[in-house]
RNA sequence: GCUCCCAUCGUCUAGUGGUCAGGACACAAGGUUUUCAUCCUUGAAAGAGGGGUUCGAUUCCCCUUGGGAGCACCA
């Protein structure tokens, strides 16, 4: 890259709930975009709102981050450690005039407000005390009147070019003179994040579209300061089904949920990469060094992504079904503490990787493996076979099956074994039963290999309960 | 209400001033199969509408419509 500045780019979560999926997802671009051009990736917590932000919520956001393996090269950087910084910069803008004190009340502010908007106005703040005097502000100040700081927004446009969006434009005389701080020791946001952005030294701000609006407000701010403009790109959404952002009323948002699901992060990431940004080929499947190497801003869609938990599943059985078995049952053990060795764990996905979509089913797929299950003697029976012929059929299956050696219950043997009753009896009159018995589930892997993994004593029992059970 | 953004199959999307408008998920049918899953084959499915520009627009421009976001002493 050339005369460019080093590329600083910076994920800015307010600690409100756990890390929020769109969170995520922009956090990853900026990552992608920082890993590609060897640029800094920041992590800021934005808890200017005392209320609201809580420790434990930062704690999750930086869990979840590193959980999905976004790596963060400075910070985390609370802005709550910064109030003499916003103060000092408060002070600057007050004694240059770009900013003021405001007393009017709250529901004052409602009444203009609602007046405007039946007016057809846009709504927006009449700037009344723009006119009070010095001395008049001192005064109810020292009375401690209640008060917030307001920036004197100038009355003209201002564009900027969004690298997703093209050029865009803003009436700043339509926004009115926004608060930006709650007193000399509370800022918000559209004030904190200007002074942040430029001590940062960000050189691209690469965040969600429900920023767009904001942007021209802080510009304006910068401006008041003189400070350098950066680089906008505005992300489009995730939305839920009904095209509305994407809200924990329809699904579920919080990375934290997905991860207690069973997803594996590098689906996760290859998920949440591909809602609003598509490689040129049709490639589907990508590790986070191919994303780094595929990505760039330019190939951001501009329209909202819709979250299909479908393809979330489909993508998710891919990755389960392409791990080594090792691999996966570590996976398994570590998400699941299970109380069975690790050679078990690997033995049981033989059968039933393929059928997992999430960690979390191998518990209902393969308990059946570890521990009998309780079932109805009705699932036993093949659809054209009554309960008598079923009996009559286990029956003679365990006669053959007792002439194996307890060595020599392989899968194999076993199959060949019951070749001749097989052809005798029907492939569903003897397969069905027997997979049942062993199972005790309507649908599950086939009979040869459950037995094998049974073992010849466990395989047998279970069938003689079987017996039992249709007598 | 005001401002801004957006618009290809149901969903995620590719691509192009002349294409059979491609892929994936989901869906349907078939194959493999004792069941489920996997896997394979096939199918149905789209450029919102109206104007321009052009020999020719899904593609470029405008309008309409539709959708979304923002409009706090939240971020």
């Amino acid at each position: 890259m050339s005369p460019e500045r080093h590329i600083r780019v910076r994920i800015a979560p307010s600690p409100t709930g756990s890390l929020h999926i769109g969170t995520a997802r922009t956090a990853l671009f900026n990552w992608l975009y920082a890993q590609k051009h060897g640029g800094t990736m920041i992590l800021r917590i934005e808890d200017t709102d005392r209320e609201r932000s809580k420790p434990e919520f930062e704690q999750d956001i930086i869990e979840s981050l590193k959980w999905l393996g976004i790596t963060i090269d400075e910070g985390p950087i609370r802005q709550s450690d910064r109030t003499d910084l916003y103060r000092i910069r408060l002070e600057e803008l007050l004694t240059s005039g770009h900013a003021y004190y405001c007393f009017c009340s709250k529901e004052e502010l409602e009444g203009e407000r609602a007046s405007m908007m039946s007016q057809g106005m846009p709504p927006r703040y009449s700037g009344k005390c723009r006119a009070l005097t010095q001395p008049e502000v001192r005064e109810k100040l020292r009375t401690h009147a209640k008060s917030v700081i307001r920036f004197k927004m100038p009355e003209t446009r201002i564009s900027f070019t969004d690298i997703i969006r093209g050029k865009i434009e803003f009436d700043l005389g339509l926004i009115g003179d926004i608060a930006i701080a709650k007193n000399i020791e509370e800022p918000l946001y559209n004030f904190a994040v200007v002074i942040d952005d430029h001590d940062m030294r960000i050189s691209h701000v690469i965040r969600g579209e429900d920023h767009l609006a904001n942007t021209p407000k802080q510009i304006a701010i910068q401006r008041a300061f003189g400070f350098p403009d950066m680089h906008y790109a505005h992300l489009p959404l995730i939305l839920d089904k009904d095209r509305s952002k994407m809200s924990k009323r329809n699904a579920a948002t919080a990375i934290r949920e997905y991860r207690e699901a069973g997803y594996l992060p590098e689906t996760i990431i290859n998920f949440i990469a591909f809602l609003g940004w598509h490689p040129q080929d049709d490639k589907e499947i990508f590790s986070a060094r191919e994303l780094v190497a595929a990505f760039n801003l330019e190939r951001v869609q501009k329209a909202g992504a819709v979250f299909n938990v479908e393809k979330l599943d489909w993508l998710s059985g891919q990755y389960i079904r392409s791990l080594a078995p090792e691999e996966l049952a570590i996976r398994i053990q570590e998400h699941l503490k299970l109380d069975a060795d690790m050679e078990k764990i690997i033995q049981a996905l033989g059968l039933v990787q393929e059928r997992m979509k999430r960690l979390n089913d191998f518990s209902d797929l393969a308990q059946f493996l570890f521990e009998r299950e309780t079932y109805h003697s009705e699932i036993l029976v093949w659809k054209e076979g009554t309960p008598t012929e079923t009996k009559d059929n286990l029956e003679a299956m365990i006669e053959v099956l007792e002439t194996l050696a307890e060595k020599a219950f392989t899968r194999e043997n076993i199959q060949a074994a019951l070749e001749t009753l097989t052809t005798e009896r029907g492939r569903g009159n003897v397969l069905w039963p027997l997979r049942a018995a062993l199972s005790g589930k309507e649908a599950s892997p086939g009979p040869f290999e459950i037995a094998e993994i049974l073992g010849k004593k466990e395989s047998l029992e279970r069938i003689n309960i079987a017996i039992r059970k249709l007598e």
